[in-house]
DNA sequence: TTGTCAATCGCCAATTCTGGTGACAGCATA
DNA sequence: TATGCTGTCACCAGAATTGGCGATTGACAA
Protein backbone atom coordinates (compact mmCIF):
# COMPACT_ATOMS: atom_id res chain seq x y z
CA UNK A 1 0.00 0.00 0.00
CA UNK A 2 1.27 3.27 -0.90
CA UNK A 3 1.78 6.54 1.15
CA UNK A 4 -1.11 8.52 1.87
CA UNK A 5 -0.05 12.29 -0.06
CA UNK A 6 -1.39 15.05 2.28
CA UNK A 7 -2.18 18.26 1.52
CA UNK A 8 -2.76 21.57 4.88
CA UNK A 9 -4.60 24.19 4.74
CA UNK A 10 -4.14 26.59 8.00
CA UNK A 11 -3.19 30.04 9.42
CA UNK A 12 -1.12 29.00 11.89
CA UNK A 13 2.33 28.77 11.31
CA UNK A 14 2.70 27.12 14.40
CA UNK A 15 0.31 24.06 13.68
CA UNK A 16 1.84 24.10 9.86
CA UNK A 17 5.20 23.17 10.93
CA UNK A 18 4.16 20.98 13.68
CA UNK A 19 2.18 19.24 11.21
CA UNK A 20 4.74 19.16 8.38
CA UNK A 21 7.08 17.24 11.23
CA UNK A 22 4.44 14.29 12.30
CA UNK A 23 3.86 13.95 8.62
CA UNK A 24 7.37 14.07 7.42
CA UNK A 25 8.36 11.51 10.00
CA UNK A 26 5.85 8.94 9.36
CA UNK A 27 6.78 6.92 5.82
CA UNK A 28 3.16 6.34 5.46
CA UNK A 29 2.39 9.66 4.34
CA UNK A 30 3.56 11.85 1.43
CA UNK A 31 4.11 15.49 2.82
CA UNK A 32 2.78 17.55 -0.22
CA UNK A 33 2.63 20.88 1.83
CA UNK A 34 1.25 23.22 3.82
CA UNK A 35 -0.56 26.92 2.95
CA UNK A 36 -1.97 29.47 4.78
CA UNK A 37 -4.86 30.15 3.52
CA UNK A 38 -7.29 28.46 0.50
CA UNK A 39 -7.90 31.20 -2.01
CA UNK A 40 -6.03 28.63 -4.15
CA UNK A 41 -7.38 25.25 -2.82
CA UNK A 42 -8.79 24.21 -6.30
CA UNK A 43 -5.76 24.75 -7.87
CA UNK A 44 -3.68 23.03 -5.60
CA UNK A 45 -5.60 19.91 -5.18
CA UNK A 46 -6.03 19.90 -8.76
CA UNK A 47 -1.96 20.08 -8.84
CA UNK A 48 -1.14 17.42 -6.12
CA UNK A 49 -4.35 15.10 -6.13
CA UNK A 50 -3.55 14.81 -2.50
CA UNK A 51 -5.27 11.57 -0.94
CA UNK A 52 -6.33 13.58 2.27
CA UNK A 53 -6.89 17.56 2.84
CA UNK A 54 -6.56 18.85 6.37
CA UNK A 55 -8.52 22.05 6.20
CA UNK A 56 -8.75 24.23 9.27
CA UNK A 57 -12.21 26.16 9.59
CA UNK A 58 -11.52 29.78 10.54
CA UNK A 59 -9.59 30.40 7.60
CA UNK A 60 -9.03 34.53 6.47
CA UNK A 61 -10.03 35.34 3.38
CA UNK A 62 -12.03 32.13 2.10
CA UNK A 63 -12.89 30.66 5.27
CA UNK A 64 -12.49 26.31 5.37
CA UNK A 65 -15.82 25.84 4.75
CA UNK A 66 -16.22 27.33 1.32
CA UNK A 67 -12.90 26.07 0.26
CA UNK A 68 -14.22 22.46 1.11
CA UNK A 69 -17.75 23.11 -0.50
CA UNK A 70 -15.92 24.43 -3.84
CA UNK A 71 -13.06 21.14 -3.90
CA UNK A 72 -15.93 19.04 -3.71
CA UNK A 73 -17.62 20.66 -6.36
CA UNK A 74 -15.06 20.06 -8.31
CA UNK A 75 -13.50 16.56 -6.43
CA UNK A 76 -16.65 15.17 -5.21
CA UNK A 77 -14.37 11.90 -3.65
CA UNK A 78 -12.17 14.26 -2.57
CA UNK A 79 -11.20 13.06 1.53
CA UNK A 80 -11.38 16.48 3.36
CA UNK A 81 -10.97 16.58 7.12
CA UNK A 82 -12.31 19.71 9.09
CA UNK A 83 -9.26 20.22 11.42
CA UNK A 84 -10.33 23.02 14.12
CA UNK A 85 -10.16 24.56 17.66
CA UNK A 86 -14.27 24.99 16.89
CA UNK A 87 -17.00 22.53 17.41
CA UNK A 88 -20.05 25.34 17.77
CA UNK A 89 -22.99 23.51 16.37
CA UNK A 90 -23.11 25.66 12.98
CA UNK A 91 -19.50 25.47 12.02
CA UNK A 92 -19.92 21.62 12.06
CA UNK A 93 -23.09 21.95 10.79
CA UNK A 94 -22.23 23.38 7.79
CA UNK A 95 -18.34 21.49 7.33
CA UNK A 96 -20.45 18.37 7.19
CA UNK A 97 -23.35 20.15 4.56
CA UNK A 98 -20.01 21.36 2.78
CA UNK A 99 -18.64 17.53 2.32
CA UNK A 100 -16.01 16.75 5.29
CA UNK A 101 -14.99 13.50 5.44
CA UNK A 102 -13.95 13.73 8.73
CA UNK A 103 -14.64 16.53 12.19
CA UNK A 104 -11.54 16.47 14.42
CA UNK A 105 -10.24 19.40 17.38
CA UNK A 106 -7.01 20.19 17.41
CA UNK A 107 -6.73 19.28 21.12
CA UNK A 108 -6.47 15.85 20.11
CA UNK A 109 -3.24 14.39 20.38
CA UNK A 110 -1.14 13.74 17.73
CA UNK A 111 -1.56 9.80 17.42
CA UNK A 112 -4.65 10.46 17.18
CA UNK A 113 -4.81 12.72 14.73
CA UNK A 114 -2.51 9.73 12.41
CA UNK A 115 -5.32 7.06 12.99
CA UNK A 116 -7.52 9.60 11.82
CA UNK A 117 -6.22 10.80 9.04
CA UNK A 118 -5.62 6.69 8.05
CA UNK A 119 -9.41 6.29 8.50
CA UNK A 120 -10.30 9.24 6.41
CA UNK A 121 -8.27 7.61 3.45
CA UNK A 122 -9.69 4.37 4.33
CA UNK A 123 -13.27 5.90 3.66
CA UNK A 124 -14.31 6.23 6.97
CA UNK A 125 -15.18 8.79 9.18
CA UNK A 126 -13.33 10.06 12.07
CA UNK A 127 -14.80 12.43 14.46
CA UNK A 128 -14.21 13.14 18.39
CA UNK A 129 -17.45 11.89 20.04
CA UNK A 130 -18.42 15.53 21.22
CA UNK A 131 -18.14 16.11 17.61
CA UNK A 132 -20.34 12.77 17.26
CA UNK A 133 -22.83 14.24 19.78
CA UNK A 134 -23.57 17.17 17.51
CA UNK A 135 -23.91 15.44 14.27
CA UNK A 136 -26.73 12.52 16.08
CA UNK A 137 -28.47 16.13 17.32
CA UNK A 138 -28.44 17.69 14.23
CA UNK A 139 -29.78 14.56 12.51
CA UNK A 140 -32.15 14.34 15.11
CA UNK A 141 -33.49 17.57 15.13
CA UNK A 142 -33.36 17.16 10.99
CA UNK A 143 -35.85 13.88 11.34
CA UNK A 144 -37.94 14.90 14.07
CA UNK A 145 -41.45 13.01 14.27
CA UNK A 146 -44.51 14.36 12.74
CA UNK A 147 -46.59 16.11 14.92
CA UNK A 148 -49.65 15.80 12.90
CA UNK A 149 -51.33 14.60 16.02
CA UNK A 150 -50.92 18.62 17.47
CA UNK A 151 -53.40 19.10 14.85
CA UNK A 152 -55.52 16.51 15.22
CA UNK A 153 -56.81 15.98 12.32
CA UNK A 154 -58.71 12.70 11.63
CA UNK A 155 -57.51 9.91 9.04
CA UNK A 156 -59.67 11.06 6.12
CA UNK A 157 -58.47 14.70 6.54
CA UNK A 158 -54.90 13.77 6.75
CA UNK A 159 -55.36 11.49 3.54
CA UNK A 160 -57.27 14.60 1.45
CA UNK A 161 -54.03 16.84 3.01
CA UNK A 162 -51.49 14.05 1.73
CA UNK A 163 -52.74 14.66 -1.69
CA UNK A 164 -53.18 18.38 -1.76
CA UNK A 165 -49.19 18.20 -1.02
CA UNK A 166 -49.00 16.26 -3.71
CA UNK A 167 -50.16 18.95 -5.98
CA UNK A 168 -54.01 17.93 -6.28
CA UNK A 169 -56.59 19.75 -7.10
CA UNK A 170 -59.91 19.65 -5.47
CA UNK A 171 -61.12 17.44 -8.36
CA UNK A 172 -58.36 14.83 -8.25
CA UNK A 173 -58.21 14.51 -4.70
CA UNK A 174 -62.07 13.67 -5.12
CA UNK A 175 -61.16 11.04 -8.21
CA UNK A 176 -58.25 9.46 -5.77
CA UNK A 177 -60.26 8.80 -3.22
CA UNK A 178 -63.74 8.03 -4.62
CA UNK A 179 -65.69 10.44 -3.20
CA UNK A 180 -67.75 13.53 -4.22
CA UNK A 181 -66.35 16.92 -5.02
CA UNK A 182 -68.14 18.22 -2.01
CA UNK A 183 -66.91 16.14 0.19
CA UNK A 184 -63.85 16.72 -0.15
CA UNK A 185 -64.42 20.55 0.06
CA UNK A 186 -65.81 19.82 3.30
CA UNK A 187 -62.63 18.03 4.83
CA UNK A 188 -60.74 20.77 3.54
CA UNK A 189 -62.65 22.94 5.29
CA UNK A 190 -62.19 21.38 8.43
CA UNK A 191 -58.65 20.71 7.54
CA UNK A 192 -58.36 24.44 7.39
CA UNK A 193 -60.11 25.59 10.47
CA UNK A 194 -57.45 22.98 12.33
CA UNK A 195 -54.56 23.99 10.71
CA UNK A 196 -55.21 27.69 10.84
CA UNK A 197 -55.11 28.18 7.58
CA UNK A 198 -57.01 29.90 4.98
CA UNK A 199 -55.56 28.69 1.20
CA UNK A 200 -53.81 25.12 -0.25
CA UNK A 201 -50.72 26.95 -0.50
CA UNK A 202 -50.37 27.47 3.53
CA UNK A 203 -51.72 23.80 3.92
CA UNK A 204 -49.20 22.52 1.96
CA UNK A 205 -46.39 24.45 3.46
CA UNK A 206 -47.47 23.72 6.98
CA UNK A 207 -47.86 19.72 6.23
CA UNK A 208 -44.55 19.82 4.76
CA UNK A 209 -42.92 22.00 7.17
CA UNK A 210 -44.60 19.77 9.85
CA UNK A 211 -43.67 16.58 8.46
CA UNK A 212 -47.09 15.60 8.59
CA UNK B 1 -17.35 9.82 40.88
CA UNK B 2 -19.54 7.19 41.39
CA UNK B 3 -20.26 3.96 39.36
CA UNK B 4 -21.69 3.89 35.70
CA UNK B 5 -25.15 1.95 36.41
CA UNK B 6 -25.55 -0.42 32.78
CA UNK B 7 -28.25 -2.15 31.95
CA UNK B 8 -28.77 -4.77 29.09
CA UNK B 9 -31.04 -5.56 26.51
CA UNK B 10 -29.76 -8.66 23.89
CA UNK B 11 -31.56 -12.06 22.74
CA UNK B 12 -27.71 -13.29 22.87
CA UNK B 13 -26.74 -15.15 25.80
CA UNK B 14 -23.24 -15.28 25.02
CA UNK B 15 -23.05 -11.68 24.77
CA UNK B 16 -24.74 -11.37 27.78
CA UNK B 17 -22.85 -13.31 29.43
CA UNK B 18 -19.70 -11.72 28.33
CA UNK B 19 -20.79 -8.49 29.23
CA UNK B 20 -21.66 -9.38 32.66
CA UNK B 21 -17.92 -10.29 33.16
CA UNK B 22 -17.06 -7.32 31.32
CA UNK B 23 -18.99 -5.07 33.60
CA UNK B 24 -18.91 -6.61 37.28
CA UNK B 25 -15.08 -7.14 36.81
CA UNK B 26 -14.46 -3.17 36.60
CA UNK B 27 -14.70 -0.94 39.46
CA UNK B 28 -16.48 1.70 37.58
CA UNK B 29 -19.75 0.21 36.87
CA UNK B 30 -22.63 -1.39 38.40
CA UNK B 31 -24.01 -4.22 36.88
CA UNK B 32 -27.74 -3.93 36.84
CA UNK B 33 -28.81 -7.54 34.82
CA UNK B 34 -29.44 -8.15 31.33
CA UNK B 35 -32.74 -9.28 29.61
CA UNK B 36 -33.21 -11.23 26.67
CA UNK B 37 -35.73 -8.99 24.93
CA UNK B 38 -37.32 -5.46 25.34
CA UNK B 39 -40.93 -6.08 25.91
CA UNK B 40 -40.24 -4.55 29.52
CA UNK B 41 -37.62 -2.19 28.59
CA UNK B 42 -39.15 0.65 29.32
CA UNK B 43 -40.61 -0.70 33.84
CA UNK B 44 -37.05 -2.19 33.87
CA UNK B 45 -35.46 1.97 33.06
CA UNK B 46 -37.79 3.00 35.83
CA UNK B 47 -37.06 1.01 37.98
CA UNK B 48 -33.80 0.28 38.40
CA UNK B 49 -32.62 4.19 36.16
CA UNK B 50 -29.68 3.18 34.66
CA UNK B 51 -27.34 5.91 33.65
CA UNK B 52 -26.42 4.06 30.49
CA UNK B 53 -28.47 1.10 28.43
CA UNK B 54 -26.96 -1.00 25.97
CA UNK B 55 -29.67 -2.23 23.16
CA UNK B 56 -29.00 -4.85 20.71
CA UNK B 57 -31.02 -3.62 17.47
CA UNK B 58 -32.27 -7.11 16.27
CA UNK B 59 -34.27 -7.62 19.05
CA UNK B 60 -37.08 -10.59 18.97
CA UNK B 61 -40.74 -8.96 19.94
CA UNK B 62 -39.88 -5.47 19.80
CA UNK B 63 -36.99 -4.47 18.11
CA UNK B 64 -34.03 -2.12 19.92
CA UNK B 65 -35.20 0.43 17.97
CA UNK B 66 -39.08 0.54 19.43
CA UNK B 67 -37.53 0.12 22.53
CA UNK B 68 -35.33 3.18 21.76
CA UNK B 69 -38.20 5.22 21.01
CA UNK B 70 -40.21 4.14 23.75
CA UNK B 71 -37.97 4.80 26.48
CA UNK B 72 -36.26 8.38 25.15
CA UNK B 73 -40.32 9.08 24.76
CA UNK B 74 -40.74 8.90 28.41
CA UNK B 75 -37.25 9.53 29.69
CA UNK B 76 -35.72 11.98 27.03
CA UNK B 77 -32.19 12.12 28.77
CA UNK B 78 -31.43 8.91 29.19
CA UNK B 79 -28.05 7.56 27.35
CA UNK B 80 -29.05 4.78 25.23
CA UNK B 81 -25.72 3.21 23.42
CA UNK B 82 -27.18 1.03 20.39
CA UNK B 83 -24.74 -2.28 20.59
CA UNK B 84 -25.25 -4.52 17.19
CA UNK B 85 -23.67 -6.60 14.37
CA UNK B 86 -25.57 -4.55 11.84
CA UNK B 87 -24.71 -1.49 9.95
CA UNK B 88 -26.48 -1.31 7.82
CA UNK B 89 -27.54 2.65 6.65
CA UNK B 90 -31.48 2.20 7.41
CA UNK B 91 -30.94 0.45 10.80
CA UNK B 92 -28.47 3.18 11.64
CA UNK B 93 -30.64 5.76 10.20
CA UNK B 94 -33.71 4.98 12.54
CA UNK B 95 -31.78 4.19 15.38
CA UNK B 96 -30.46 7.65 15.87
CA UNK B 97 -34.02 9.13 15.13
CA UNK B 98 -35.14 6.77 17.62
CA UNK B 99 -32.50 8.90 20.31
CA UNK B 100 -29.49 6.35 20.10
CA UNK B 101 -26.78 8.02 21.99
CA UNK B 102 -23.89 6.41 20.35
CA UNK B 103 -23.80 3.25 17.53
CA UNK B 104 -20.84 0.84 18.22
CA UNK B 105 -20.60 -2.30 16.29
CA UNK B 106 -20.02 -5.56 18.27
CA UNK B 107 -16.88 -6.31 16.45
CA UNK B 108 -15.00 -3.93 18.52
CA UNK B 109 -12.99 -4.72 21.32
CA UNK B 110 -14.09 -5.32 25.08
CA UNK B 111 -11.96 -2.00 25.82
CA UNK B 112 -13.42 -0.26 23.41
CA UNK B 113 -16.44 -0.75 24.53
CA UNK B 114 -15.79 0.45 27.93
CA UNK B 115 -14.41 3.57 26.63
CA UNK B 116 -17.43 3.90 24.44
CA UNK B 117 -19.80 3.59 27.48
CA UNK B 118 -18.05 6.02 29.74
CA UNK B 119 -18.04 8.73 26.56
CA UNK B 120 -21.73 7.95 26.08
CA UNK B 121 -22.14 8.55 30.20
CA UNK B 122 -19.92 11.44 29.89
CA UNK B 123 -22.76 12.99 26.93
CA UNK B 124 -20.62 12.32 24.38
CA UNK B 125 -21.49 10.42 21.02
CA UNK B 126 -19.22 7.47 20.47
CA UNK B 127 -19.89 5.37 16.85
CA UNK B 128 -17.46 3.27 14.92
CA UNK B 129 -15.75 5.42 12.22
CA UNK B 130 -17.41 3.75 9.51
CA UNK B 131 -21.10 4.33 11.50
CA UNK B 132 -20.05 8.42 11.48
CA UNK B 133 -19.36 8.20 7.63
CA UNK B 134 -22.89 6.74 7.10
CA UNK B 135 -24.30 9.24 9.84
CA UNK B 136 -22.29 12.17 7.87
CA UNK B 137 -23.86 11.53 4.85
CA UNK B 138 -26.89 11.24 5.76
CA UNK B 139 -26.96 14.52 7.21
CA UNK B 140 -25.47 15.54 3.58
CA UNK B 141 -28.23 13.89 2.01
CA UNK B 142 -30.70 15.28 3.92
CA UNK B 143 -29.22 19.38 3.87
CA UNK B 144 -28.61 18.92 -0.38
CA UNK B 145 -27.25 22.01 -2.00
CA UNK B 146 -30.44 23.39 -3.60
CA UNK B 147 -31.06 22.64 -6.75
CA UNK B 148 -32.72 25.89 -7.80
CA UNK B 149 -30.37 26.47 -10.46
CA UNK B 150 -32.11 23.21 -12.45
CA UNK B 151 -35.08 25.01 -13.22
CA UNK B 152 -33.31 28.48 -14.48
CA UNK B 153 -36.17 30.56 -12.37
CA UNK B 154 -34.77 34.03 -12.33
CA UNK B 155 -34.28 35.90 -9.09
CA UNK B 156 -37.47 37.82 -8.81
CA UNK B 157 -39.76 34.41 -9.67
CA UNK B 158 -37.55 33.04 -7.00
CA UNK B 159 -38.99 35.30 -4.74
CA UNK B 160 -42.57 35.30 -5.90
CA UNK B 161 -42.25 31.44 -5.74
CA UNK B 162 -41.06 31.93 -1.64
CA UNK B 163 -43.80 33.80 -0.93
CA UNK B 164 -46.13 31.45 -2.43
CA UNK B 165 -44.71 28.80 -0.16
CA UNK B 166 -45.12 31.10 2.58
CA UNK B 167 -48.80 31.03 2.20
CA UNK B 168 -49.25 34.48 0.09
CA UNK B 169 -52.12 34.73 -1.97
CA UNK B 170 -51.38 36.97 -5.27
CA UNK B 171 -52.79 39.99 -3.72
CA UNK B 172 -50.54 39.16 -0.80
CA UNK B 173 -47.44 38.79 -3.02
CA UNK B 174 -48.08 41.52 -4.98
CA UNK B 175 -48.38 43.42 -1.84
CA UNK B 176 -45.42 42.29 -0.13
CA UNK B 177 -42.77 42.87 -3.35
CA UNK B 178 -44.71 46.67 -4.48
CA UNK B 179 -45.54 45.30 -7.77
CA UNK B 180 -48.93 44.97 -9.23
CA UNK B 181 -50.99 41.70 -9.58
CA UNK B 182 -50.88 41.75 -12.82
CA UNK B 183 -47.45 41.22 -13.06
CA UNK B 184 -47.24 38.62 -9.71
CA UNK B 185 -49.63 36.98 -12.08
CA UNK B 186 -47.43 37.38 -15.00
CA UNK B 187 -44.22 35.61 -12.65
CA UNK B 188 -46.45 32.99 -11.38
CA UNK B 189 -47.53 31.74 -15.12
CA UNK B 190 -43.57 31.60 -16.04
CA UNK B 191 -42.53 29.93 -12.66
CA UNK B 192 -45.26 27.02 -13.99
CA UNK B 193 -43.84 27.10 -17.10
CA UNK B 194 -40.47 26.30 -16.37
CA UNK B 195 -41.86 24.08 -13.31
CA UNK B 196 -43.99 22.06 -15.53
CA UNK B 197 -46.64 22.82 -12.88
CA UNK B 198 -50.04 24.13 -13.14
CA UNK B 199 -51.23 25.65 -9.56
CA UNK B 200 -49.94 27.10 -6.49
CA UNK B 201 -49.88 23.71 -4.56
CA UNK B 202 -47.94 21.97 -6.79
CA UNK B 203 -45.33 24.62 -7.05
CA UNK B 204 -44.92 24.54 -3.25
CA UNK B 205 -44.54 21.28 -2.76
CA UNK B 206 -41.95 21.17 -5.70
CA UNK B 207 -40.10 24.06 -4.02
CA UNK B 208 -39.96 22.50 -0.84
CA UNK B 209 -39.48 19.09 -2.21
CA UNK B 210 -36.05 20.67 -3.70
CA UNK B 211 -35.50 23.18 -1.36
CA UNK B 212 -35.42 26.21 -3.59
C1' DT C 1 -28.03 47.26 -34.43
C1' DT C 2 -30.77 43.60 -33.69
C1' DG C 3 -32.39 40.08 -30.85
C1' DT C 4 -33.23 38.09 -26.49
C1' DC C 5 -34.66 38.15 -21.94
C1' DA C 6 -36.15 39.77 -17.28
C1' DA C 7 -39.34 42.64 -15.25
C1' DT C 8 -43.12 45.33 -15.34
C1' DC C 9 -48.16 46.08 -16.44
C1' DG C 10 -53.09 45.27 -18.51
C1' DC C 11 -57.51 42.77 -19.92
C1' DC C 12 -60.63 38.81 -20.40
C1' DA C 13 -62.96 34.40 -19.81
C1' DA C 14 -63.08 30.02 -17.82
C1' DT C 15 -62.08 27.45 -13.99
C1' DT C 16 -61.19 26.65 -9.24
C1' DC C 17 -61.29 27.69 -4.56
C1' DT C 18 -63.39 29.47 -0.25
C1' DG C 19 -66.79 30.04 3.35
C1' DG C 20 -71.33 29.75 4.51
C1' DT C 21 -75.41 26.91 5.59
C1' DG C 22 -77.48 23.03 5.54
C1' DA C 23 -78.34 17.46 5.81
C1' DC C 24 -77.89 12.41 7.22
C1' DA C 25 -75.83 7.95 8.80
C1' DG C 26 -72.86 5.50 11.85
C1' DC C 27 -70.23 4.96 15.82
C1' DA C 28 -68.56 5.67 20.34
C1' DT C 29 -69.16 7.45 24.69
C1' DA C 30 -71.09 9.69 28.60
C1' DT D 1 -80.70 8.09 25.50
C1' DA D 2 -78.39 12.11 24.19
C1' DT D 3 -74.24 14.07 22.58
C1' DG D 4 -70.37 14.55 19.85
C1' DC D 5 -67.35 13.32 16.17
C1' DT D 6 -66.33 11.51 11.50
C1' DG D 7 -67.49 10.92 7.04
C1' DT D 8 -70.43 11.60 3.45
C1' DC D 9 -73.11 14.81 0.28
C1' DA D 10 -75.40 19.30 -1.67
C1' DC D 11 -76.05 24.32 -3.10
C1' DC D 12 -74.70 29.13 -3.47
C1' DA D 13 -72.23 33.44 -4.05
C1' DG D 14 -68.11 35.82 -3.88
C1' DA D 15 -63.18 35.63 -4.31
C1' DA D 16 -59.06 33.79 -6.24
C1' DT D 17 -56.57 31.42 -9.60
C1' DT D 18 -55.30 30.07 -14.31
C1' DG D 19 -54.19 30.59 -19.20
C1' DG D 20 -54.70 33.17 -23.07
C1' DC D 21 -53.61 37.50 -25.61
C1' DG D 22 -51.20 41.43 -25.59
C1' DA D 23 -47.59 45.70 -24.30
C1' DT D 24 -43.26 48.64 -22.78
C1' DT D 25 -38.82 49.29 -20.69
C1' DG D 26 -34.01 48.46 -19.95
C1' DA D 27 -30.00 45.57 -19.96
C1' DC D 28 -26.93 42.69 -22.23
C1' DA D 29 -24.93 39.84 -25.92
C1' DA D 30 -24.35 38.51 -30.81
Amino acid sequence: MHSIKIIVFDDNKRIRDSLKLLFTSHVEFEWLGAYENASKAVELVEINSPDVVLMDIGLPDISGIDATYAIKKKFPDQVIMMLTVFDDDDKVFHAICAGASGYIVKSKSLTHLIMAVKKAHNGEAPMTPSIARKVLHLLQQKNAPAEADAFNLSDREKEVLKNLVNGCSYKMVADKMKISYDTVHTHIKHIYKKLHVNSVSEAVSKALRHRL
